[in-house]
DNA sequence: TGCTGTAGTTACCCAAAGGTGAGAAATGGC
DNA sequence: GCCATTTCTCACCTTTGGGTAACTACAGCA
């Protein structure tokens, strides 16, 4: 495959970001809609977040422990915390199975797969850019 | 006007990212530039450079204390911080006259601008979903 | 003479984020 | 009877983010 992202968002939202490298300078904007929309983003732009979002939009549904796994380096902790963050902002259901051992199954929403598929322009943003920054970064770390 | 985005993005950037909120569910990804866009987005996706890029993007060129006084609540280490690893990244560029009292320019590169843009969708979709999570927390917070 | 303004840097400090390890509860298998 | 399993919670501790305040350099101005 030419392009890993195919694999990952759909041809069509891939085209759609593609657009975003053109566009006008903006102006002013109602700063009381502003600021409520910088606390959610502030909120939803975590690392922890943006990962097992896109683990779930890939996988589907998946269980705790499952999903402890595929998130390399994430604490049971800051797991948990995070999954009951998204589950507070309605962006994934908890199923819980009364069965010993426990067995809770995690799904997104379709909010939450509004939401994945919102960030879509800036995985494609970053993937395509990622030579771009790292060679900024050199020539900046190279002057005096 | 009906919609606030309106005035901050171009109407083809916004039209574009409205076709996010249906797209297919995706599969695997190389996991080595997975997590290469993953550091990325990390570095890129905090509240400051949020903030500052969007200000940037808003207002064209600007000096110091003007972004100091217009990202509400920024402290000078942290504007400092903010602004030179966005410049390390190739995001905008800082311009130093020499005159005294000093005068530094900082505006956006082409690649602040396509970061910007690529975040249109995020903006997009937060304001438009702003309501739903409201209503997703009070719910979750009401339950027993 | 001394105050003002710009764009910082540096040192010090506090609060929050996040890691670690223990325990809990219930049941099936050895 | 005891151990493993799963999905957590809780207590404790370290690391990091980020605020505050002091200090610089130089010119204009009163």
């Amino acid at each position: 495959m030419a392009n890993p992202l195919q694999t990952r968002f759909a041809a069509d939202d891939i085209a759609q970001a593609e657009h975003y490298l053109a566009h006008e300078p903006p102006t002013d904007i109602d700063p009381r809609i502003e600021r409520l929309v910088n606390e959610l983003i502030g909120r939803i732009a975590d690392k922890w977040t943006l990962l097992v979002l896109e683990l779930l939009e890939e996988k589907g549904t998946l269980r705790f422990t499952q999903i402890g796994r595929q998130v390399e380096g994430i604490s049971q902790k800051m797991l948990t915390q995070t999954l009951r963050q998204m589950e507070r902002d309605g962006l994934l259901t908890r199923t819980v199975h009364p069965v010993v051992p426990p067995r809770v199954d995690y799904a997104l929403t379709p909010l939450g797969n509004s939401l994945s598929a919102a960030f879509c322009g800036v995985w494609v943003w970053a993937e395509r850019n990622l030579e771009t920054v790292e060679a900024a970064r050199a020539t900046f770390d190279a002057r005096d």
